[in-house]
DNA sequence: TATTGTTATACTCTATAACTATA
DNA sequence: TATAGTTATAGAGTATAACAATA
């Protein structure tokens, strides 16, 4: 996928793009958070929600999961899972071979809370993208999709030298 | 440019890009935030340094200008630009006219802070964008733009409600 | 000893409430 | 009285360092 020769050849268009989503990005991110302040979905911050979204698509995930996942420390994101435990989201249970490891799952409430601010969050977005022409909306979903796969780490990316 | 009855021809598209962008933008971000942790550019936290993108933009702006842009309250403004203005970033006036508004503006370091952090941001993110083709490059950097016109209230929309 | 997780401590970010100073 | 900002207080997010439990 990715040429040696081709850093240099694309660096002009990349650093313009670079500065783009510089300005974009964080401008859509300062959305979602207000939006999820103020409607206070189910009161969950951002780092929760995302915490969510990972152990619903992995079941007894481990804590380092999670943590290497979302890029943050061990320890904050024990902390982090320990209030998602105190609000009754989710289930922190010792791991069956290895008791070491915790187990991690969202309980029903977890699962709603998190279907709730999905919808909630993906309706905000949607009212604005949908101001915007046919066009340009296929436009971003399919630049979202090329990002996300640059992005994240363990979505069809080897891994081996990323971190 | 948005007609009234497009909402509902669009949704299915809108809400689908909707669910792409809350995938895409969170893990770009996330890994700003980590780039920007790991490196320590010149020890500039993300919300530190969008307000000195807003003021080096916007010079001598007040204190309600930034908090209003960035999304956040005024007190959490507060103590942000003082913890900027206590590292020697920014510089808190008196206004002449009104006494009440602080005027805001970079000193040479917080100019020197900002370029650092910004072009190390950028290089970051092109790193990893020059893997793509050209032809994904320039489409991310098209649907970049279309997202900053729609969630930045200033640039170059009408911004008689804004501000 | 190495790995997994937690607790301790110390920041920053953020909000609401209460306050000060100016208009 | 209304507006611009600050301070007080509280809670979440985050990191590093120190620790406990398990392998």
């Amino acid at each position: 996928m990715q040429r040696l020769g081709q850093a240099s050849k694309n660096g002009a268009s990349a650093a313009l793009c670079a500065g783009e989503v510089l300005v974009g990005v964080p401008e859509v991110m300062r959305y979602l958070r207000h939006q999820m302040r103020r409607r206070r979905h189910r009161g969950l911050t951002v780092p929760q929600f995302r915490a969510l979204v990972f152990v619903a698509h992995h079941d007894n995930a481990s804590l380092s999961d999670i943590a290497e996942h979302l890029g943050i420390s061990l320890p904050a994101m024990s902390r982090l899972v320990g209030t998602l435990v105190r609000r009754g989201l989710m289930c922190r249970k010792e791991g069956r071979d290895d008791r070491r490891r915790i187990s991690l799952s969202l309980t029903g409430r977890g699962r709603s809370a998190f279907r709730v601010a999905h919808a909630a969050a993906r309706r905000s977005l949607a009212e604005r993208i949908g101001d915007l022409p046919l066009r340009e909306i296929a436009r971003v979903t399919a630049a979202m999709q090329v990002l996300a796969r640059l992005f994240v780490p363990n979505a069809s990316d080897g891994g081996s030298s990323g971190r």
